[in-house]
DNA sequence: ATCACGAGTGAGTGACTGCTCAAAAATAGC
DNA sequence: GCTATTTTTGAGCAGTCACTCACTCGTGAT
């Protein structure tokens, strides 16, 4: 019944992602995104409202995959921790483009005035932030991991343990840096397992 | 000779150090600059060339005073471990303005494309890196801590926390999450005197 | 009082910002 | 082929950006 639309908007959020992942949110502009998006102007605003809203959609998208390879990790293998290992390799696996967290990013961009901005941001890294806890939890209830461990306290040691590793990968030779900081982390989960050296 | 200059340039680099600290670089226009500094723009660029060099003598500004604290901290306290606890418990001081690290913030705002902004935020953060080692090898030669402890594998773990704990205080209500990550930070440093039981 | 000279000024620069909207283009049903 | 409907276009908007420079101001020396 009409002209049929030529862009896919998940393919736009995409390549929107890429953009802000690697320049920020104030440092990339329209321009940038009219070229990365190869739509004109008009377009961008029919589908996105505003900057802001592209950015948002950029920011779901990203959070959506975090949350579906984490729980992707944990359902492919037979034991929690193993699930938890997977997910932590992935993170620094070779294919992907080794950066930083997202989410740590804009937060960071958009603490101080911008509070509306921020909002978004915090509800995502809660979110992160509750997931390590129920999946440790499982894995002692289970008997993976010494009983009388403290979820709350291994998912809080874990999540600096990531933020860390994620926040030092936005350096230069971040990539091998961030695989180090994966590793410790791996070697780390390992120990918890019944048996294995119980460390803090 | 002539007329004495009414600014004072460290001062100035004070007011820039907050303002950069609080909105970031890009969010940051000339015209915050000169309401925050009391001065007019062919005056800010006589005395900091730029923006750019602005933000630099800020960054700069920041570092120095950041390794003071840490000096300072060290010298003040008996041992080392009583040192490093005072230096955590400083970061998260009710005087002080709440806020996470703004050489993170910088090396993150600055990540991507711009190599040459972000060479300098590299470079202190490898400074606050490469001090925590030392540090720990003090305290174990002093024998404050188990002589069998690894200082660089002790550096890197409170490097990780400290690091998680200035981004988690980025957020809202990120001043009473700061001081609870300092606290287990503190009480994990507590742990490591010889006697205590050996974590992480 | 005059003068030389560095410090400070702020209107103005071109370039770029996020964004709008009237027109053009591309389809499906008839 | 025509029309109705929707998408896409891109020149152009007002505003802001970082920055410049011809100028004024305030001073110490004469």
């Amino acid at each position: 019944m009409a002209r049929p639309s030529t862009h896919d908007r998940q393919d736009s959020v995409a390549r929107a992602l890429e953009l802000f992942w690697s320049q920020g949110y104030h440092a990339t502009s329209l321009k940038d995104i009219e070229g990365a998006l190869d739509m004109r102007p008009g377009s961008i605003y029919a589908a996105f409202d505003s900057k802001q809203g592209l950015f948002q959609a950029a920011q779901e998208a990203y959070a959506d995959s975090d949350g579906a390879a984490f729980r992707a990790a944990l359902a492919a293998e037979d034991t929690v921790i193993d699930g938890l290992i997977a997910y932590v390799r992935g993170l620094a696996a070779p294919g992907r483009p080794l950066r930083g967290c997202f989410v740590i990013r804009s937060l960071l961009e958009f603490s101080g005035k911008d509070r509306q901005s921020r909002a978004r941001s915090e509800t995502l890294l809660a979110e992160v932030e509750q997931r390590l806890a129920p999946a440790f939890r499982a894995a002692r209830d289970r008997r993976e991991i010494d009983p009388a461990a403290d979820p709350a306290r291994l998912a809080r040691r874990m999540q600096s343990d990531l933020i860390a590793a994620r926040v030092l990968a936005e350096r230069d030779e971040g990539a091998a840096r961030l695989r180090e900081r994966g590793e410790e982390i791996v070697a780390w989960l390992d120990g918890l397992r019944q048996g294995g050296p119980q460390a803090g």
